[in-house]
DNA sequence: GGGACGATCGAT
DNA sequence: TCGATCGTCCCC
């Protein structure tokens, strides 16, 4: 753990506003088998019970969603179509059962290791790796748990304490932020077309243009 | 106990 | 565009 990750205070900001100033900020996860590291550069707010999208939706309490009933600042993960793991920053006051899903990184550190995780290779012909490859390891949730090592294990982590934390990373002006509808939602009806997914303008590793 | 579905990904 | 794959949730 270092002491340079974002205090407690900082996830207590409104989920629209936190989802935005998440973007750029660096996640670590320091785990049995090295340090991985990436910038956050795509986000999406989830606002509990009164969004259809939201997995608390209608105040449901169930063991997969507690986590979003206690303090922000803590890692929600959900497991999704049998196969793949989410990472969500719990954030909303206590009670208020909100989330930002973390939806695509630029890696920074630890890249040979992400490439493992993903069940890629190294090519030892070609040696480097070009941004076409380099894409494909954190431009998306499920991609970037799987490149990061973050599965159920990591559910309810303190991101303040733990060994997977968030840091002050780059910084992103306003002019740089863009929005639009969330991925995969098609179903929420009237909460289906809500600008709430964020991402850093012309950034390469977003899971979308 | 049973069944329908999903905040995705990768191949076609 | 479609299949994989299984935990989660809701209903019976």
């Amino acid at each position: 753990m270092s002491s340079d990750s974002l205090p407690i205070v900082y996830y207590r900001q409104p989920t629209l506003v936190l989802a935005r100033n998440l973007l750029g900020k660096l996640l670590v996860h320091d785990a049995p088998d090295g340090r991985a590291s990436g910038y956050i550069v795509e986000t999406e707010a989830y606002i509990g019970p009164a969004d259809k999208a939201a997995h608390s939706y209608g105040g449901r309490i169930t063991p997969r969603t507690k986590v979003m009933y206690g303090p922000p600042g803590r890692a929600y993960v959900y497991f999704i179509y049998g196969m793949h793991y989410c990472l969500n920053v719990v954030s909303g006051t206590e009670g208020a059962p909100e989330a930002i899903l973390i939806r695509a990184l630029e890696p920074v550190n630890g890249i040979p290791l992400m490439i493992r995780r993903r069940g890629l290779s190294l090519d030892p012909d070609a040696g480097h790796w070009p941004i076409r490859r380099l894409k494909q390891l954190t431009n998306g949730p499920g991609k970037l748990a799987q490149a990061m090592g973050i599965s159920k294990q990591q559910y309810g982590w303190s991101l303040t304490d733990s060994l997977l934390q968030i840091c002050p990373g780059l910084s992103i002006t306003p002019e740089q932020i863009a929005s639009g509808p969330r991925i995969g939602i098609e179903y929420a009806e009237e909460a289906r077309d809500n600008p709430w997914r964020f991402w850093i303008r012309d950034n390469p590793f977003v899971s979308k243009s």
